[in-house]
DNA sequence: CTGAAAGCGCTTACAG
DNA sequence: CTGAAAGCGCTTACAG
């Protein structure tokens, strides 16, 4: 309809659709092309350009269940890196659970540019057909692109800053998700904590990434920390410590005199909670920014520097700050 | 690659691969058409597949920027509902702004089976060449599909409660989103004070979502409230409420007796506030679900009764309950 | 029950 | 500078 409105060939079109019209197309033409592009509303299909083509301007982002609003700011960072250039869509995977190979193969059918995979699931082989960039995966395997966190500077803060206020024994509240990033938060924090003569509680816990889950498991265990001499919890994420902030307040504990209090990601709210959170930043938007550059250097073929994302502590009042 | 395998032809894998192969197909060519598949590893290219057919399995939903984890509900009940025979991707706009016509159009492209738009912008017209269910619209044009929420109960509630609780002369705290629901949020709480023999102050402020931007807007404000007499303020959103909540903490105000406190949304962190937040619950998870199902009464051409779905009060401690 | 063929709407060498 | 033609990987009448 575009070639027959413009009076030019189908091929004509497509090239000044597509911006391959210098020195190919006359101005008179392309304009006219442009004209009727604009009158008739037409925009390219996408399933016929990308199978013509062999692959589309989709860039596909798997993440975990959105439930941790912590991932905003990597979906953010990842959105302004692309631009206009690439079109980001977004898939969740159920609640509770980790990306897998499953969901790559599902969205390789799609033909996008390339697809970011956040936090995915331990232990899954990540290569697809397409460039694949990984975020949060610090288990991943030789040879597949990943940007991660370096936590060590948050973590070491966190511990000192607990040996600082007098802790010498806390325990750890971990998630249920099979990721790697769980576990080296749990083992480095262990680590920091023996090279600083803190011990860590037997007792253990873990729970999904909301806040009832959280305060289930905490109702669970609390008493246990405290026949312990448990003076601290350290959680993997900050909606695990809601569900701690919100028991200990259920149970008159104070916090953080009775119960020091502390999370990962620092997300918005945690400036709010009661008391406000002590927690590890993570800087979600840079993970995000830094992959999608990652991924635009692959797909143009031009290599970068691997930089892992420092974490930074951030004390509050729920740690005595 | 894969007839060849089997030993039959293309048109015969395609009949076998899509389910369409009863009555058609014998059972040992089909069997063996099976198991090429599954030694290939062979998926369905989904643009070779969408262009033949004219649509695909996408479903879209486009929606406003994530940093409202409230939209994790929203998602999820989207989600549960699709199932397996749809593949749902999520968009999501920039950073404040609502989803445009412009939006709609650019998935059009994409050839998906139907598109959900949360709380699209007001007054532009959502229609597009595939079925579109609106979510969040109240101000949607005759024509459209549109699931809505019932505001009336939670609001009448919350009026209610701010009256039983002395408050004479309350603000509102707005969002800056130029959406209709937003708009109806104010007005329905303006018409329900009156009637309660509630002022609202003529102070008024907005903000962007976010709990930074909503204590900015607190602060330019929080004098003049307190001049005018204001005892209790309801913001537009959780979100917004955090934001007054961290205000009259840095400030020494003491929430609920100096200044009470109310939101929408009911956001899971809205339980561990300082102090827990009054808000109203809005079912997100319903309205998701509601929408896709829908959507797929659309797809299938049956019909499907509309439905308000209510929303209620959760009084807690930042209004004294 | 099975296969050869047309066509979905594009892009891209290629010939003119 | 421009257009006719092949081909991307499927699906679906249609003929056998």
């Amino acid at each position: 309809m575009v070639a027959e409105r413009a009076g030019t060939s189908i091929a004509t079109v497509s090239l000044v659709v597509n911006g391959k019209d210098r020195g190919r197309v006359s101005q008179p033409i392309a304009d006219r092309v442009r004209d009727a592009v604009d009158a008739l509303g037409y925009v390219v299909d996408h399933a016929a350009s990308s199978l013509a083509r062999g692959t589309g301007d989709l860039v596909v982002l798997i993440a975990p269940d959105l439930s941790n609003p912590f991932f905003a700011e990597v979906i953010r960072g990842v959105r302004d890196t692309l631009g206009d250039r690439y079109q980001l869509v977004l898939s969740v995977t159920e609640r509770g659970a980790q990306p897998t190979a499953a969901d790559l193969r599902r969205f390789e059918r799609l033909r996008p540019a390339g697809i970011l995979v956040d936090a995915p699931a331990a232990g899954e082989p990540m290569d697809a057909s397409v460039p694949v960039v990984l975020l949060d995966a610090p288990d991943a395997a030789e040879g597949t692109t990943a940007v991660d966190y370096d936590l060590a500077p948050g973590i070491d803060a966190l511990v000192a800053h607990l040996r600082d206020r007098g802790h010498r024994h806390v325990a750890y509240l971990d998630g249920t998700a099979r990721v790697a990033t769980f576990g080296i938060r749990h083992r480095m924090f262990d680590e920091a904590c023996a090279a600083a003569g803190i011990t860590v509680s037997e007792v253990g816990a873990r729970a999904d990434l909301t806040v009832d889950a959280a305060a289930l498991a905490t109702e669970h265990v609390v008493e246990a920390w405290h026949e312990d001499g448990v003076t601290a919890v350290v959680a993997a994420a900050d909606t695990l410590a809601y569900g701690v902030l919100r028991v200990a307040g259920s149970m008159g504990l104070r916090v953080p005199e009775d119960l020091a209090v502390a999370g990962f990601d620092d997300l918005p709210s945690s400036s709010v909670t009661a008391p406000a959170l002590t927690s590890v930043a993570l800087p979600g938007a840079e993970l995000g920014r830094t992959a999608a550059l990652r991924l635009l250097a692959t797909v143009d073929g031009t290599a970068v520097e691997p930089v892992d994302l420092p974490a930074r502590l951030v004390p509050r009042a729920s740690t005595g700050a």
